[in-house]
DNA sequence: CAGTGGTTTGAATCCCATC
DNA sequence: AGATGGGATTCAAACCACT
């Protein structure tokens, strides 16, 4: 895993390269990289002129034929960046794929045949979309992202707790509603856009924040305006982008003004999954709870007596708080810490609040 | 066009059809029908059982007609069923497609390559989707629909002044906010549902006003509970559904107490558009808020600080604003909105007026 | 009958550290 | 690397029992 398995490839760290993005991303390390955020182009023209072997033009000859062998170079070019991109990630990591209904079946399909893990599709619902000007369809309101982990089996990161405060504490869902990228946001040059796709800012802290820890390696292989890095930058998290219109790279004059947030801010909601763990059988340990205690159900129709090595005994069954738990309940599984109460000052309280003094005392 | 091409194939009307789609299909004349919805295996690939939180098990999708051995068999079937499909259709009928990340990214490639046009890929948002039971993931909250024309020059049925209605005078968006089907919608037997994946009419509905006109041949090569048939009797569409299992036949039971609107009733009825719940970390994202900005109570004497996620943070506790105003009042509640204020231009102004900021954005 | 509070349920690729 | 077991995890809507 170190740099020798790469001939000594070096990750360049918060960098915009300019560059072809599978030539670029074959010369960074292995498993390298935490997330990627990929804007690919979806025009399958664009495609079709980097990928096909003559350069003649093929309208007018058939029209099912040259569409054919449209979806087929881009599907190359798709399969190339995306292979190109796994060998980079850390097994670890994830990657997010943005496009439309041109593109984005061609991409989720390419996605799942290298092996990727499909963890969410996320729709960005716009505010303000452009309008459908001849009224023939729906108006286009929304972009599909894809987010995967590297494999089936595969762990990665997701700051659940940091998309539940997000959304007033409730679970944040597949559809994400925000504006374009307009206003003072857009970048402009002599009152032209400067780049036609240029994604709002909120759109890619959304992303990174649900996907990253501050000081991870974020990488864009498509850079664009530079979005990407700039979302990472103010975030905490190291960038890397490759873009190969050397015109974008105006992207690294936007990144000079942003500002990194301080720690405070950057602090990100951490559930009971974040705690030190505490084992039933310390709290007897500490004192806290002593041996041949009673423990009661809510109702108080089960009782069960503390043991010195930390299990619990009820009704002839022996075992941890969680598994007698289940057991007296006739359940599947029971979390033993909620479960079960002991009598304190004429009421029945929760051992987890014994749980709490614990991790107060082992803290200090 | 005539019947006479298909060596005098007729067309069945108002009929639901036992058997398999494909063989079924090709019994049907060519070119016969104006408009295709189809809600074919989703390939879930559910490796486990799933329990809530209070150890309820998921009923999730387990049915045989939803395995497949492999990406390459389920697409192989899927080009098949599309196949047959195509080559009932009109030469101005559009075909209709639903799924999830599971399978929609197959199905839009297959239907690429086979030559169909993409329209739009329309959103079904949930209004009361399943949430994520363990926390790992973004709530599912949608489900994708994939609107098709038979090619890139065909013409196609689209009623874009009833969509127009149907949204309040506005251009009807390719994002849908429509309720799951449950209560007295949800067929049951013996208070176990009927199928497991019942689609809710008003989706159909508004699919089938879109995409037809009065009197057109609605085909569904994967009836199920029936919903498209219905959803077509009501409208004054005739239907063809195909069905493999017989057990969801039950189907014809349930069109005989559908009745045809009369035109008049086809009128539609316009909503009041709930106003848009707009969280706090939305604030952030827009950048109405910076993190690490002060919010104080009414008299200042508490001071909390504004994080990237949408959290604040006071005196060591954090959380939602309205979890944190309610912890340092001691109170069991808070409206954090009007409870927390932010200085500007030297004088205290509560949040809600920030939020009122973000509801004018979200809606230009 | 209206209101309240508890229960059920839905197309779901749903854990992870330790041994 | 597979098995073990601790213990963390849910939202909206319909329905039902009860006051």
């Amino acid at each position: 895993m170190g740099v020798g398995d790469d001939g000594g490839l070096r990750l360049p760290r918060n960098k915009i390269i300019v560059g072809d993005c599978i030539e670029e991303l074959d010369k960074l390390p292995a498993k390298s990289i935490d997330l990627i955020f990929a804007d690919p182009p979806y025009n399958l023209q664009l495609a079709n002129e980097l990928y096909r072997p003559n350069n003649s033009r093929v309208d007018g000859v058939d029209d099912d034929w040259d569409k054919f062998s449209s979806f087929e170079s881009y599907d190359r070019f798709t399969r190339d960046w995306l292979a190109a991109c796994r060998r980079v990630l850390k097994p670890n990591g994830s990657l997010w794929v943005i496009g439309s209904y041109h593109n984005i079946f061609r991409v989720g399909t390419a996605l799942q045949d290298l092996g990727f893990w499909v963890l969410n599709d996320v729709i960005w619902r716009k505010t303000n979309p452009m309008p459908n000007f001849r009224g023939r369809r729906f108006t286009n309101a929304h972009e599909t992202m894809i987010w995967a982990s590297t494999g089936q089996k595969a762990r990665y990161t997701f700051n659940y707790e940091s998309m539940k405060a997000l959304n007033e504490d409730l679970q944040m869902r597949s559809d994400w509603l925000l504006p374009i990228c307009s206003g003072g946001e857009r970048l402009r040059q002599d009152g032209r856009k400067t780049h036609p796709t240029q994604k709002p800012e909120a759109l890619l802290q959304r992303v990174i924040l649900a996907a990253s820890h501050v000081g991870d390696v974020v990488l864009d292989p498509f850079m664009g305006s530079g979005t990407t890095a700039v979302a990472a930058k103010r975030l905490g998290r190291a960038f890397v982008g490759i873009e190969r219109e050397s015109a974008y790279a105006s992207a690294r004059e936007r990144l000079k003004s942003i500002v990194t947030l301080d720690p405070a801010s950057l602090q990100v909601s951490k559930g009971k999954r974040a705690e030190t763990r505490v084992p039933f059988g310390a709290l007897v340990e500490m004192g806290l709870l002593s041996p041949g205690t009673a423990l009661y159900d809510p109702a108080a129709r089960h009782e069960a007596k503390v043991r010195a090595d930390g299990s619990i005994a009820c009704a002839g069954a022996q075992g941890s708080i969680h598994k007698i738990g289940a057991h007296v309940q006739g359940a599947m599984a029971c979390n033993g810490w909620t479960f079960w109460h002991y009598e304190a000052d004429g009421a029945l309280k929760p051992i987890d609040a014994l749980r709490v003094e614990a991790r107060q005392k082992l803290a200090s």
